[in-house]
DNA sequence: AAATTAAGCGCAATGGTTTGCGGTAATGTT
DNA sequence: AACATTACCGCAAACCATTGCGCTTAATTT
């Protein structure tokens, strides 16, 4: 329409040297009166990269995830980038699937908590070889040469146990996730090693799956060893157990009391609201996105990163 | 390395009749031992769209939203597609940009629940009409000429005002979200209505913002009112409702009956479980993504759908 | 033997953007 | 007047997959 070559529209969009001024301005406005927007298919094909990362989580519907992931599209946001959502549903399958889902559409980069039953992570070792950053959150891999960033789990259950220990509590039931799970084992290991060195302290360990076993074994638990403490290793367990509370009756703190791992938003659906170590998945996000402009940047030497926990009281302790 | 030309291989790999089938043997061997995967750029470029629907939310990190994703990504990844979210912090300038994101993305659809601030939404009828079909979700324009899948507001809302009537409670508290949203006039007038029929009943009605309103809305009812029931018009003011129910220790049902409009999440945390009308995001995020399909497949006649509440009974009436 | 048909494959263009290099015209310099 | 220097701009290739059309060779028919 102005008579010019596409190469002389393309730098005066571009703001380049060579064209002139009088050029430039008739070309921006033409512009913008058509509403011309680059296709941004044949830039990524250019460019063979494009602003978009994926995230790859177990699920959606998760007391955590949503909100790693909600932090992280707000910095993505801020950086042009846009995040493409895959859910695995716990399973190792599908999250291949969803990792070649990743690499054909040839993301910037990955971010994954892996599924439970991942064994396997060469598959992500080597689409990281072809150049695509992996930044693994949460449910990290234990193999070492790549980058991880996590919540400060043995902090989190460290805290939480001297906590009760602080409060003189003595006979305390607390409540794991399956044993499989590394997150588990870290916090199993952390709590029980810090609960163990107080000779006076009876600790009664339970594992559960999901909130209802959490219910059902924490009840009859409850009932047998009178604990004036229980300790849950995440919101799920902790739904389970104050459905026992409630229903028992139970006084919190008087005859029991309780504290959590979480991010904050189950434990303060109560009253009194639940005291917990806090691993926030908005900082985790925050971090993990942090992390991966990092590599992106070209430094990409791998890191373990972890977000320290604090303790936040609720009234419940 | 075969000494075919790049035709030859493309149409190998797509089984195209013109190939003979040895070729095709030799050419997918060596596809796979190279492990190629078409550019998806190029296809893209080619074909002027993307297997990729764009997913626009005020926020992820919402009672109701992440339950919808995650049963839309369900069915986009049956499908081969998957969702790019972005959220909108409700902000309407973030949500606009977020919308150009879509366009400049050249997605293959838009699913898209507007802010409550969002007051125009040519921006949205404008995209449409170049070719991109958006599907409004829950917080839907009033504007007719547009698709939208909706919880069934009115339903829901007739539904637990029926069920305190069933239950002859005769001094009901109703507690309602912003007076400026569409969701709340909706759920308000229903429910008001259905109540008003009944003579003998005295309805109170508040309106809070977020979940800390309700609670000391409700706490100062509470305490005047002498209410036998009490109705939440969702899940953020049913969490500020039964915080003072267990601070005060109110008994459910003895002193108060509670019944709640959620997707039921929430309301099973408690004991006894909140008794509610259900707005499943699950069956919302079916829905909307089948009649993305319609409309993609053509037949984009402008439809309101909306999907049937339910009563779920859960012992706090 | 000549003509037709079919099988198998390659050429080249298309989609939109970017960019090195080369070209033209106008201005400035000697 | 001859030359050098800018200032502006266009050509063409590259990114990769797809596909209509045409070409070659071999097989089949007349």
């Amino acid at each position: 329409m102005l008579n010019l070559s596409i190469s002389t529209v393309s730098r005066a969009l571009k703001d380049h040297p060579d064209i002139s001024k009088e050029t430039k301005e008739k070309v921006r406005e033409l512009a913008d009166m058509l509403e011309y927007e680059p296709n941004t298919y044949a830039i990524n094909l250019r460019t063979n990269n494009s602003k978009e990362f994926g995230v790859i989580v177990p699920a959606i519907s998760n007391y955590f995830y949503h909100s790693f992931i909600s932090s992280l599209e707000e910095e993505a946001r801020r950086y042009g980038y846009s995040l493409m959502i895959l859910q695995s549903v716990d399973d190792s399958i599908i999250e291949l699937e969803n990792l070649k889902r990743c690499k054909q559409n040839r993301v910037a980069g990955i971010f994954v908590s892996i599924s439970s039953q991942t064994e396997d992570i060469k598959p992500f070792i080597k689409v990281e070889d072809n150049g695509i950053p992996i930044i693994f959150f949460d449910k990290v891999p234990s193999f070492e040469a790549c980058n991880k960033v996590c919540v400060a789990d043995i902090t989190a259950a460290e805290l939480a146990a001297e906590a009760l220990i602080n409060k003189k509590k003595k006979n305390i039931i607390a409540i794991f996730g399956d044993v499989q799970m590394s997150i588990t084992q870290k916090r199993l290991k952390a709590f029980k090693e810090y609960i163990q060195n107080k000779e006076e302290v009876t600790l009664t360990i339970l594992h559960a799956n999901n909130a209802e076993i959490a219910n059902q074994k924490f009840k009859m638990a409850y009932e047998t060893c009178q604990p004036d403490a229980v300790f849950c290793m995440s919101d799920e367990i902790l739904t389970g157990v104050m459905k026992v509370v409630q229903k028992m009756q139970i006084k919190i703190p008087k005859q029991l009391s309780v504290i959590a791992i979480s991010d904050g938003f189950i434990p303060q659906l109560y009253y009194p609201e639940i005291a917990y170590a806090e691993t926030s998945g908005f900082k985790l996000g925050k971090l993990a996105f942090s992390r991966m402009m990092t590599c992106l940047s070209g430094h990409h030497f791998v890191q373990e990163l972890t977000i320290d926990s604090v303790l936040i009281n609720g009234g419940s302790l």
